[in-house]
DNA sequence: AATCGAAGTAGAATATTATTCTTTTATTCA
DNA sequence: TGAATAAAAGAATAATATTCTACTTCGATT
């Protein structure tokens, strides 16, 4: 990682576009950019160098995979020490259908987000897996019925 | 959009690869999987058809540049009609700070996930931006000190 | 068991792209 | 203004993607 510097608009245009998609070629942007192949090429390894690129990836479409199911569980405590906080993570994050999980400020401790295929895995997750972790003495539920992402293409810098 | 078949062992390892890495080449993939390259390149083509590959993306650290602050509010409507929601969804998605707008069952009608630079630009945003919309009733709001993604590398299908 | 067909694969040939290198043009700042 | 620095262009090379043809493998059918 080297240090980071201001990014000029030419730096923010080549995010957006890797960020619509990253396998864009470095050809194409530098047609839409109006430079060369170099300019372009060499500031997407600085910013990749530099961690403001963190990776690419592939988003799969886990509904077509039977996945239709996404939620949010609201997490409180029973004891707030750090050690069993920490296991918490552990435990948590060890979880497959787990996909984030955020300690929060507010009326409860962890929001976690998962994916399962249907309801009766989100009960079988509630009741096994989640109450199989000690200190838990609330669990609150959200099925998120639909979905839907903020339609920016600009960068929110 | 092809209609779509079983995935085998194989479809799933490339779906993970590139997840991981979506830019990683065609050759790599066949090293890494004991085949040709004409195999591997086909079937990233059929899962791209399929749909099954909705899109690949590079992921930016916001942190690095200077958004430090992820959020949830959880909002509940005055009126449940139809267009007042979708009224909702439009005026919500058009924020640049949305990142998503989730439908939910629950003590809420919508939670929306959101990123800004600080404190202060979450307040304006909840005073200005969403009080703003009319029919809301409520906001509830958590604020995420820490983030941890699930880190099962493995497609959970 | 022999044959057919489909699906999958290998390997070579070609087209396209990434990457490096050298030269030229802008910018910055004393 | 004039050096010093950074950015960019353009050409050359290395690597990769993509296409094409031909060869297996396997299951179904007779």
């Amino acid at each position: 990682m080297k240090e980071i510097k201001k990014l000029d608009e030419v730096d923010i245009k080549i995010l957006q576009l890797l960020r619509e998609n990253a396998r864009i070629t470095v050809k194409e942007m530098s047609t839409q950019l109006n430079l060369s192949t170099t300019p372009v090429f060499e500031r997407i390894k600085k910013l990749e160098q530099a961690g403001i690129i963190d990776h690419y990836t592939a988003v799969i479409n886990h509904e077509l995979l039977g996945q239709k199911f996404t939620a949010f569980a609201h997490i409180s405590f029973k004891d707030h020490s750090k050690e069993l906080i920490n296991e918490f993570e552990d435990r948590i994050l060890a979880l497959p259908e787990v996909l984030e999980c955020h300690y929060v400020t507010g009326a409860a401790d962890f929001i976690i987000k998962i994916r399962l295929r249907d309801m009766e895995e989100y009960k079988e997750f509630v009741t096994d897996k989640l109450f199989g972790i000690p200190n838990i003495a609330r669990i609150e539920s959200f099925l998120s019925l639909d979905v839907k992402r903020g339609r920016n293409k600009k960068l929110n810098i």
